[in-house]
Order: C-alpha cells, then structure tokens, then sequence
RNA sequence: GCCCCCAUCGUCUAGUGGACCAGGACGCCGGGUUCUCAUCCCGGUAACAGGGGUUCGAAUCCCCUUGGGGGUACCA
C-alpha cells in the first residue's frame, strides 16, 4: 500500500460552540470509517469566517469528542489526540496557502477579481426574485478591461475572487450512498472563493485543505451535497485529486424541524415572546437579570443572533423553561452515557442491516459501510435514546454505576459533596442504581439527603402524604411512633438490621403491610413520598438524622392536633 | 421561482423481484408484580404516501403526482 492508498477522513467544523448531535454522527462516521481502513481520522477547524470564530469555543468540541470517545489522530492538539504533518489544523492559520492557490487560479484565467460590492449583489439578487427570475452573477467584472481592473486595484477598491465557470455542459461526481450527481453548468454560478477581507470561503478553504491533508474520503451532511459541484471544480481547476465522496442526511427534531445549535435561542425568543417579557427577567431568587441590559438588547435586535450557553441557561430558568438539548454536551450534564449517544447516533442514518441495535464503537468500526447509510433524513427521538441509556445503565454493575455517579454529582452538583461524605455519595448511586434512567435523573429527588434536619417539610395538604400519615386506624404517625423507640434500640445501623426489624415491626404491628411502615417512615425521613428504597435511605441518612427527623415529624402533629 | 436529494408502523429501522396477509426496537394501549418513584413481566396496537406502468410475480424496477428536506451567501 502506497502513501496515497491510505484512507484519510476529516470532520471539519467550525468552531461556533459546542458539538452539536449532528457533528457528532458525521465525526462518528468519519472515525469509524479511518479506523476500519487502518487509516487516520483528521480534525480541522474550519474558522474562515471572522465573524463566527472564537478560541473558547473551538476547544468545546474537542472535549465533546473525546467524551464520546471519538479520538482524532491529526489535527488541535488536546489530551493526547491531535499533532500531525499536515498542519496548521486551523482554516485560519492557513491563509497565506489559500491566497497562493487564488492566485495561481487568477494568473490561469480561471478566476478574477469581482469588485461589486455585497449590498449591490444582494440588490440585485431581489429584483430578480421579486420577477421570479434566477439570480446568475452577470460576470460584470469579467468583462472590465484591465486598465480599470489596475486603478481599481491601485484605488484600493475591494474586491473578491470569483471562480470562472469552465466551458463544460455540465459537473457531475458520484456520490457513495446516492449515486452519480450532475448539474448542469448553468445552474452554477461563478461563486465567490476569496472573500473582500481577504479570507477564502468555505469553498475554498475546503478544497484547498483536503488536498493538502491528503483527504481521500469526504463524509458529511446532506446540505453539502449540492456544494460538491463547486467543490470539485475547483479540484480540477487546481489538478487535485478527487477523494471519494459521501453524504448523509440530516437529523431533525421529532416536530422535523432542523436540529440545530439555535434551538436553544430559538425556544427563548418563543418564551419570550410567549410572556411577553419585555426586559431580562431576573434570576430567581436575586435582583440580577438572567441578560445583562445590553445584551439583552443586542440578541434581541437582531434573531441571528445567540447568546452564550450559561447566559441561554439563565435566561432559561428566570423564563421557567428547560432548553431543548441538542448539543453533546447537554446530554453529558443530563447523565447520558457516551457509549449509548454514539450508539444511538449511529442508529440515525445507518444500520448494521439485521435487527441489532445495541452495539459499541469497537462493534461501528468493524461493521460501518458506506453502502449501509440510510438516505432518508431521521429525527432524533429522545424517548428511544432515554430506553437506550436505561438499557445501558441497568446492565451496570452497581459499584460501577455508583462510581460514575460520583463523578457525574462531583462534577454537575457540587453541593452534595459539600454535604456527604465520599462513601455516602456512593452509597447513594448504589441506592440509586435500579431507579436510574440517567446519571442525573434521581438527583432531584435525592436532595433531602442534603437538607439540614430542620429545614424538611412536612405538607399534609399534599394527598399522599397526608394519606400515609393520617389515614387508617392506626395511622402513619401512629406507627412512626412506635419504630421510634424500637430504631433508637438497633445497635448496628445497617441494611440486613434495618430490613429484619421493620419486617417484623409490618409483620406484628400492620398485618405484613409494609407499605403502611415503609411510607409514613419515608415521608418522616424526606417530607415528600419519592426516595430511594427505604433501607438504603435509612442507612445513608444515619441514625441521628433519622431519628431526628422523625421527631420533628411527629411534634408537626402535636401541632395538627392543637388545631 | 430554479436545481438537487428523499419517501416502510407515531418514531428509528429490517427488507436489494417470489422465503412478507412485511420483521425488530422505542413509544402507545390493556393486564400483572412491587415499600414510594422508577422498574420488571405478559398480551396487544400500528406501516409499504397516491396513481400509472414493467413482470407469471413489486415494499423492492421505471414514470407521474403529492409530501418532506437541502442548496440557491463575501455561513459553514
């Protein structure tokens, strides 16, 4: 095998925030395809638009990447993944190469400068569509002779480089998964490949950088389909090898709607409208705005514009909404494992063709093909990913579990460390485990373990609580007060004492109900009817909290009884 | 508007001319188990978008219609 044979894929983003779950399957893919072939997966930031770029951004993703496993042999350099030769990785680090290419296009007659301005095309662009004409670039510049182009030049006047089409009928590639694609030469248009600041466009940038990476398979979404006919003029024009092409399609939302990183303004700016809020709402519990006056004023100036992810996520809850999760990094903060989001993401738009559905990366790179990638676009169902995810975490050991939901509480709800112990914050994901969908999904109703014994509630206007504890001859109360004494008693307080007592406590005193035990207990522990078993939550609550607790429940009834 | 891509249960999909009155998974509905929540178990529901061809035979091939999507940027 040649240099040349060698399978090279790339994912190239650009670095507006974090990987979305689209990126993540077309990565996926790219990944699994240059592992198959003993080949390498490159990373390449494709930042040519000074607008949208920014460094803290870009490094989101790497991280996202690396979460989900998918590990790039060429490109940023970030925790053991990245370095190569073919660098700068960086679309913006490379502009002195895409200049030289324009150049040499220009100097073969196969580009030239064009120095309308945008608000002139853009113009123009409206008087054709308000005629319901085609808009074709009418090649105006092509036609200056070169005395104006030179005081053009010599005047400073802005320009870009456009392409010039080549005297063919038509462009035609063969796409992997959908077969041989033309297009006729004049449905193209000479399109712009340097921009007036100098930068390349995406086009450009593209082409010139998969050459120079030695790119020979391109893997990547369905709106770069119709882009490829540029693409691969370009190619030609610049005597570069062709790699192989394959697109997929794309990943919607259930309502169809394109999955994308503006989901997330997009569900604001309905709530905001919804509420008719006219400025920032505040932070609940504070006088801050959830958006600082003037960027509140800013996004909502213009509906292209988004705010940044803490920003979006106060705004969100001052509004009361929860965001919709499209980025990898969502489902990170909710408890999804990296192993089930890129199993599931493989399952959107490509199948092992049986009925498997439960695999690992290792299992993708052994199986993934070109020919098996589904054309129809797919719409991303949380429910299914939430069963996978289930799936997975049920099939955990508990130990393992409980050590990732350590992690996960450290990392995304720090109180609890502040308040537990180490070995209780494993207790806890022990006792969490067969209840756990996600590794985020029982927190919210482990937060009575971390309230001071003083500050739970007792509110019998809420039916089941009032039910277990003042239904029934004897009650609730009843019974709590006679485990108290007997708790008090138990010498070592562990799950096998506990489980033995209070069965027998059910057994003497409740007919072997033990529910009638079990639930006034959990209420009197946690104020509300939702814990852990009760065992568990008895054992990593400990004795003087429990008995405490306890206490406090049944003086709220001397109180009941006085009124 | 123009160009292109696509079309099987609600959703993701299996299906590559006969093994398909269409299989799996998630969801949904009904029943059961359980100390709460969550599970778990059993049963069930549900699709080849429509219309023309081709063929002995079509979910599978062709055409049209309809519907969805992408592109049509000095965004990528």
């Amino acid at each position: 095998m040649t240099e040349s044979d060698l399978v090279r894929t790339r994912f190239a983003p650009s670095p507006s925030g974090h990987l979305h779950v689209g990126g993540a399957r077309t990565a996926l893919f790219c990944w699994a395809f240059a592992r198959q072939q003993s080949g390498k997966f490159i990373l390449r930031i494709e930042d040519t638009d000074q607008k949208r770029s920014s460094d803290a951004a870009s490094l989101g993703f790497l991280e996202d990447l690396k979460w989900l496993g998918i590990e790039w042999d060429e490109g940023p350099e970030f925790e053991g993944c990245g370095g190569g030769d073919y660098g700068p990785y960086f679309s913006s680090q490379r502009l002195e190469i895409y200049r030289r290419y324009a150049n040499q296009l220009i100097d073969a007659g196969l580009a030239y400068r064009a120095f309308e301005s945008s608000e002139e095309l853009d113009a123009a662009r409206k008087v054709a569509r308000a005629s319901k004409q085609n808009y074709r670039y009418d090649r105006a510049s092509l036609r200056l002779n070169d005395t104006t182009v030179q005081r053009f030049l010599d005047e400073g006047k802005p320009y870009v480089v456009r392409m010039k089409l080549p005297d063919v009928e038509a462009i035609t590639f063969t796409d992997e998964v959908r077969g041989e694609q033309k297009a006729g030469i004049d449905e193209l248009d000479d399109f712009v490949i340097v921009k007036a600041d100098g930068w390349p466009t995406y086009h450009l940038a593209v082409v010139v950088d998969d050459e120079q990476m030695q790119v020979s398979h391109v893997l990547r979404g369905q709106e770069h389909l119709s882009n490829t006919f540029k693409h691969v003029m370009l190619q030609d024009a610049l005597n570069f090898r062709r790699p192989v092409y394959a697109h997929a399609s794309l990943i919607f939302n259930p309502d169809g709607s394109k999955m994308s990183k503006r989901d997330k303004d997009k569900a604001l700016r309905l709530s905001v409208r919804e509420q008719a809020v006219t400025a920032s709402p505040t932070i609940p519990g504070s006088n801050t705005p959830a958006v600082k006056d003037e960027q509140w004023t800013w996004w909502l100036e213009r509906k292209d514009r988004q705010l940044d992810l803490d920003t979006a996520e106060s705004l969100a809850t001052a509004l009361g909404i929860t965001l919709p999760e499209v980025n990898v990094d969502d489902y990170r903060r909710s408890g999804y494992l990296p192993d089930v989001l890129t199993n599931y993401l493989s399952l959107l738009g490509w199948s092992p063709g049986n009925d498997m559905e439960k695999f690992d990366l290792e299992f993708l790179k052994n199986n993934f093909s070109f020919d098996r990638i589904i054309k129809a676009p797919a719409k991303f169902d949380r429910t299914k990913l939430l069963a996978f995810n289930h799936d997975a975490i049920q099939a955990m050991d508990a130990d393992a579990f409980s050590q990732l939901f350590a992690d996960h509480v450290q990392t995304y709800h720090p109180e609890f460390a502040a308040k537990l112990s180490a070995e209780q914050i494993l207790l806890l994901g022990r006792a969490n485990h067969p209840r756990s969908k996600t590794l985020d999904d029982q927190v919210a109703s482990s937060r009575f373990f971390i309230m001071d014994d003083d500050a739970i509630e007792y509110d019998t206007s809420v039916k089941a609580v009032r039910k277990a504890l003042m239904n029934g001859e004897p009650n609730g109360y009843d019974f709590l007060e006679q485990m108290l004494p007997m708790l008090r008693e138990i010498k070592s307080w562990n799950t096998e004492t506990l489980e033995t007592s209070l069965n027998e406590f059910a057994e003497r005193n409740a007919e072997g109900k033990f529910g009638k035990v079990a639930q006034p207990l959990r209420i009197a522990v946690s104020g509300g009817t939702i814990s852990p078993a009760i065992f568990d939550t008895l054992v990593i609550l400990g004795r003087e909290s429990t008995l405490r607790r306890m206490k406090r429940c049944l003086e709220q009834r001397e109180v009941l009884n006085d009124v």
